[in-house]
DNA sequence: TCGTATACGATACGATCGTATACAGGGGCA
DNA sequence: TGCCCCTGTATACGATCGTATCGTATACGA
């Protein structure tokens, strides 16, 4: 892998790890196993290299999002749970990167919500059009929870060892998980 | 208002703006209208006074967890949404705080986030007591969920105006979200 | 009224930040 | 061979960071 490709992993990684500000560029280059001044030479400063970051992990959540476009059969709802399943697991990185660019308003991170979101209403979308949404169900509001739903173990991971005694992303703890959002999302958890 | 106080308050607008990291001492001073000085006597350092904010949101959290317990009749769950709901508006700094207290891994954050838990425990085991949990009802993700709800908003509040038009907690927001979640855990929103 | 502790501000210090500059090797082309 | 660009390193620079120090004002008990 060439250098700069080893600065963008590394810049990646701890900006999710520590947040933008705390994570300096003489640590992301000696993550990354080159010299500072490559920083400037490929994207001009640090947050050159953020900007790229973000144009990375859009593109990645862009392409989940296209291919499950592609499969207009009944088999596309499957598909892009199970691509995004599969994505989670391959770049938590790039998960854990999400999580920390939202904390921060900038073009990148809002860029990276509307991505998500766009992909939560098409899937409420192509729901609806195979005829399996409930009648007179907000979809905006839908797409939002999903997202939501979907940000919010990222989000809780760092303390999840300490509170729930393994990972978000266990098998078992993905297993419950999806057992239980399975649940809510077909007919909640509480009588009316 | 004392200088002391003052401090706290300006500290956890600013944490909760740009992060611990981004948020300068100086900065924090100068939006508290006092010397750089002060910090260190009163917290000896910038991570005395984060701690001395934690410890001041965590109060609060608790003295909205033990108020719910205090009215142990049918009225308990109402009385435990609308101080939630009644907080939120009244302490919006203070919620904004604890989204970016999450973002990064500290023993105040992590008790911070244990607070949600055992509020959202407490909620969930009075709904079983009252009989108003469906059976087979996974309580611990159910408690979970509700924190990733409750948090969801305020993880998405810095995008909101430009991606919905308007704040998250503006009223016609609430009062869509609240429709939708209600829901939600009566119900969902897909057939099965 | 005096002594002392506390509250507070101004400023200095060392470290680290992101960035700029100077320079070294190494192919491609005239 | 000579020139040049590209990739890369090492180091210097100015700004800003959090912290430490010192001087002064204020409040309070003897």
């Amino acid at each position: 892998m060439n250098r700069r490709q080893r600065l963008i992993l590394a810049g990646r990684h701890l900006f999710a790890a520590k947040g933008y500000s705390a994570a300096g560029v003489r640590e992301i280059a000696a993550e990354a196993g080159v010299s500072i001044g490559l920083i400037r030479t490929h994207f001009g400063s640090k947050a050159g290299l953020r900007e790229e970051i973000d144009r990375q992990v859009i593109a990645q959540i862009e392409d989940l999002c296209s291919r499950a476009s592609e499969h207009l059969g009944t088999e596309a709802l499957d598909l892009l749970v199970e691509d995004a399943v599969e994505w989670v697991e391959r770049e938590r990185d790039a998960l854990l990167y999400v999580r920390a660019a939202l904390m921060e308003k900038t073009p990148g991170s809002q860029a990276l919500l509307r991505q998500l979101l766009e992909i939560m209403r098409r899937f409420v979308a192509l729901n609806r059009e195979r005829g399996l949404l409930q009648d007179d169900v907000d979809e905006e509001w839908a797409a939002t929870f999903l997202v939501i739903d979907f940000l919010g173990p990222a989000v809780l991971e760092p303390f999840s060892e300490e509170e729930f005694g393994m990972s978000m992303y266990h098998r078992e703890m993905v297993k419950r998980r999806s057992a239980f959002m399975n649940r809510v999302v077909t007919q909640g958890f509480m009588k009316s």
